[in-house]
Parts: C-alpha cells; structure tokens; sequence
DNA sequence: CGGAGAAGTGGAAGCGCTTCCAGTTTGGTG
DNA sequence: CACCAAACTGGAAGCGCTTCCACTTCTCCG
C-alpha cells in the first residue's frame, strides 16, 4: 500500500484555463520574455487559482539542471560529523545557498554504502555540483571527484594533488600564531599533538608550528599523532609525557585533543599553563569551558561553508573561481595567557 | 557560459548495445522479472561497458517518486541550528537513510526566504516526505504541513495539536527527573529558567519539573524564561536571583542556559554545588566541560534523528506508524551531585 | 499430444516541463 | 502607405526513464 499521492495540477491545465499555450504558460512561470501582458496576467491568474507549482523533476529533466547540490562529508569516523564544526559549515553553506534556488542534500559518507552512494551520485547527474569535505589522504573519492564533470569544490585540501577548487582555513599560518604566541610568551619546551598523519589538515598544521618555532630557534621538543579525539589526546598526553617529562607548551592540532591532554596533564599534576601552557584548534564552543579555558586558533568555520557554496555556485555557472584560503587567528584564553605566567 | 554536462549514456543506448528493447534494459536496471538470462546478462555487460547510471531525475519523473526527503529546520534564531544538537539529529537521520535509497535534502528555514522554499518544497513534490524540526509555537509550517499530502514527520510537538507522525524526547518525564533529584539530595527552594515561552519543549520542561516538585510538596520558588542561549541564561539568573536572593536549586530546560547561570552564579559568589546544585537540560558535549561539570538530562538526540527518519520512510511506504517517545535520562556530574553535600 | 498458464518481449504512451522553429502581429520609419 | 525589424505565438520535438498492454514463446500435465 502507497500514500496516494495527490494529483497536482500541472502547466496545461494552467494554460488550458488561461487560454493560452502551455509555451506562453511556460514563459510567464520562468518570466521569459515575449509574453504579452494580457496573456501574461492571464496565465498569472490560472496559477493563483489552481495553485499550481511547476514540478521540479520535470523542470529538471527538461533543462538538465538538477537545482541541488551535495555536500559530502567523507570521513571514516562515524563520530566526526558530530563535530559541531561541521553543524557550522553547514549553516554557512545554506545561507550561501539561499539567494540561489538551490536545495542542499546533505551526503554523509562514512560507511561503504555511503561511499557507494556518494560515487553514483556524482556520475548520475542527481546533482549540480559537489562539495567535498574532509577527505583522509588516500581517499579515492578525491580522483573519482576529477573524473566527474560536475564542479567540484573541496572542503580543505587532500593531501596529495590540488584541486582546482577549493577553500581552506589557513591551518598553516593559524599554527604558526600558536607557535609565535609559545615563543613571545617564553616558552621554550614545547610538544605537539597532531591528528592522523596521512591528513592534510594535521600535516599543515605540524608543518606551520615547527616553521614558527624554528624561525625563532626554538626546537620541538616532542611530536605524538592523535586522532582528533579526547581520547586520543589524552593517550599521545600521556606517551609525550613518558619520553618528555617536563615540556612547557603543548600545541594541539585540534581542541578536542586539546582537552584530553588537560585530563592527563591533571592526573600528571602538571598546572596549566603555570608548568604547561595549552593551545588547540579549532575554537570549538567547548573551549570556552574547558578548566582553564582553551586558548586556540579560531578558524572560520561558518565562513568556510560559506566560501565553498559560493564558489561552487560560480563554478556551475560557469566561472573559474580560484582557490581560497581563509585566516585564522589566535583566541587568547587562560590556558595559554598572553603575557608570560610566573613559573 | 555554461559548465558542458558531458552527456552520459541513455537507457536507449544501453539497449541498442545489448541487441534489446528498451523496455527490457530498463527491467534489467531495476532487476524486476520477466527477462530471460541471457537478455539479462547482454544488457549487464553493456551497462558495464558504457559506464551507464540511470539518471534519477528521468527515474522520478516516470515513478513520481524523487528519490529524497527533506529535514526542514524551522528556527528563527539563526544560531540555533549550530548546536550540536542538529549535528546529532542529522547522524540520526543519515544513518536510518543509509540502508534506502533516499537522498537526504537539508533545508535550514530561518529566514523568510527560507521558510519560502519550504512551502514551495512542500506543494512542489520535490521530496517523498519531510521531517520538521523546532517549530516554534506559532509556527504556520505546521498547518501547511498538514495541507501537503506528503508524509510529515514532527521532531518533537507543535505546541498546539498533535500530529500524526512525531518523535519527541520525554521532556516531561527528564525534567520530573531532575526534580526528584533535587528533591532526593535535599534541596528544598529550587528554581527554573525555562526557554521561549512559546515553545513545547520548554513547556514540558517546566511542566515536568514543577509536577516532580509537586509530588514531593515541594514548591517551586521562582521561574523566569531565558532564551535557550547562555547569555540569555545569564540575564534570567540575574532576574532570579534579584527576586529570590537564596536558591538551593536551579534547573534550566537547556544546557546552554545553564552554562550562562553559572556565569552568573559564580559573579554573585554563590558555590556550585554547595550554595546551589544546577541541572541542565540536553548534555551538550560542552556539559562534561563546564566548571563544575554540568549535571543534566540526557536526551537520545541521534536516536531522535534515527528515529524521524525510519518513522518517515514508514510513512511513505504506506504504513501508519504511531508517535514515539524517546526516553530521557539524568546524567549525574558534579554540579548536582547524587548525595547531598555539605551545605 | 493438446491446451492452459506462466514467462518473456517490445511498441507505444506517458511523466510534466522546456525550447526550437516557423509563422503571425505589431510598431516604427522614410 | 510600403516595408523591416522586433515582439508574439503555439505546434511539436524532445529530456531519459517506466509501465501498460497485446503478443509470442515456453513449460508442464493430464
């Protein structure tokens, strides 16, 4: 059994019923010109009464525009979407899409069925345009994403290769404030917490703090890999701690790992920032209530969904956008004061 | 100038190759019976070797089915979408839809145009079915849902009239929850900050909380009506503490809220919990963090997702699955603690 | 071996809209 | 008043796929 569903009227009975063509009716719902105004206020007024709208599919099928575009989230972890970052990149997206009548499918491809999915969708035309995000290095989406002609945008870039579109945060630089900050505030002991290796993000992110650090002469005491999780950043906390017993800043590829690595800073009685001054990434909202709250590089998340839409919406109109980098900044906050601590 | 859609391969063209009809090919795609072995097996290779995806848009205009569902987020602060909270409910959603062949299309309505696209999305059957979410009291989405013939599953109650389908979180009884545990742990003059007043779920909240008082005979001493938001919190905690200088107690129907009266709280030099024990409403990721971590209901937030989601698939095959409650739970930390501390 | 029912087969008619094209009007101009 | 461009107008051919329907071909059994 089916929910029947209601039969709708459709542009020939509008043009039936104004007298018209179902072209000219055809040209008045698009506003195309070449319609008189009286056959024009005509069709306008059979709309109104029959309560017609145009059925997308077959708008669709007809034009061979879609009016929708995915945002794929492309992740083995199950839990990373629950990222409030990803909730902020999507409230960018949508405000971008607004003023465009453009719909948002939202493709969550965490499991192979999703990847699966996610591969059909963009070789069958059920969309305008991609957005990709979160990409693990050796992700094979990203090439099946180039052999697509559907424009593609990425959301940060994959660790090989560059795409022609995309829009990232400046993780490099952004890291490079945090190692800055370490060094401006007289730290000289510092250990870092990446996330996964074979992630662009982590990589840039390492690659900007030890850059930081070393144009000041400072060395990297130690380095751990995470996996962007509490609990991972308490576990690489912990082996940091066995091989470097007192480091004096720790800069964390994201906050998350951040607040794992104060849980075993405590249990070690290690003082933040007093013995360890603290710096993650992100600017989660959870940072703000972290014991002593997390000072780390904020990024522009919302922006970022932003950006990406409206690139993508050039590329499907036929623009060649370039790539975009956003800035990021540091968010000073107790775990890392500005000016340095009593020791 | 447009972006070419490279064209891809029709139907037509994989039957031409496979030496069949149409018709057949077509039965093949979709493996109904009725096609001989062989038959079937040309049309597979030809499918493979032209690399042929049907195209969804040509499949729903001739099935009438689109192939998506739209999850509408009908909210008017702009903010509200990005609590993690819909991050979870989307998880919920993705996973339900994964093992079907639904698209998932996310509309965020918090704007007049957005709320716009929604009702034409609705009369335009350009989705199998909707899920709606955070409809504030007045909302006129409601009554338009109603007059769709598409399936329409509620994220939690109108506040007015019940609809067919919805899933909702025990409101009522998590707050009773946290009454009794106010009323176990000793606390004798609690207070409440609600949410907008227009609104079912700060309805049932307060509802809840003040029956589970009642229960015990003990009154409520003060209610105010913040926003959901932290600063809103904040404000409400200050009108509360103008009107009743000595709370024990303070439950608030979002976590949020929470985190904004302990603000408060601490700049008026009252201890959490000794002064006063606090229970929030949701638990936040940011709940575990806050200082003192934060006591509150727990509320199956991706169960909630999952659950709208299977309900609507439910609901377009044709069954008539009935509303669902969610259980509710209270997650014990340190700002209400389970035995009653020192006072 | 005849006949009934099941299985296989493809032609053709849509699904609801856009758009090319060929023809018809209209409005200026000199 | 003749003449040309510009503005209308609507018929018809798609867009790519599903599905009804009328047949034809097997199978199996009595």
């Amino acid at each position: 059994m089916e929910s029947s569903p209601k039969r709708m009227p459709t542009l020939d009975e509008v043009a039936q019923r104004a007298g018209v063509s179902r072209t000219a009716a055809s040209r008045v719902i698009n506003n195309a010109p070449h319609v008189s105004r009286a056959k024009r206020e005509a069709v306008e007024r059979a709309v109104r009464e029959l309560g017609f709208v145009p059925n997308p599919t077959a708008q669709a099928l007809a034009t061979r525009r879609v009016g929708a575009v995915v945002l794929a989230v492309s992740s083995d972890e199950p839990g990373l979407f629950a990222d409030p970052f990803f909730a902020e990149v999507i409230v960018g997206v949508s405000a971008a899409l607004e003023p465009t009548d453009l719909e948002l499918v939202l493709l969550l491809a965490n499991t192979p069925r999703g990847r699966d999915r996610l591969e059909r969708l963009l070789r069958s035309r059920r969309a305008d345009g991609v957005m990709l995000m979160a990409l693990r290095g050796d992700d094979p989406l990203g090439r099946l994403a180039e052999q697509t002609d559907l424009p593609v945008v990425f959301g940060g870039l994959p660790l090989t290769g560059e795409p022609r579109w995309y829009v990232d945060a400046d993780n490099r630089g952004g890291a490079r404030l945090a190692a800055e900050h370490f060094v401006r505030t007289g730290r000289r002991r510092p250990v870092m917490i990446t996330g996964q290796l074979d992630t662009q993000v982590s990589a840039a992110r390492e690659r900007g703090f030890t850059e930081g650090l070393a144009l000041a002469g400072v060395p990297l005491l130690g380095v751990e890999a995470g996996d962007f999780t509490e609990d991972g950043g308490a576990a690489a906390m912990e082996r940091l701690l066995a091989a470097h017993p007192a480091p004096d800043a720790l800069f964390t590829a994201s906050d998350a790992m951040a607040i794992g690595a104060l849980r075993t800073l405590r249990t070690h009685g290690l003082r933040v920032p007093e013995d360890v001054a603290v710096i993650g990434f992100n600017d989660l909202a959870s940072a703000r209530h972290t014991a002593p709250p997390l000072t780390t590089v904020h990024q522009p998340v919302r922006s970022l969904g932003r950006e990406m839409a409206r690139m993508l919406v050039g590329a499907i109109e036929g623009n060649d956008p370039g790539p975009l980098i956003l800035p990021t900044r540091l968010t000073v906050r107790e775990s890392a004061p500005d000016l340095p601590t009593a020791d």
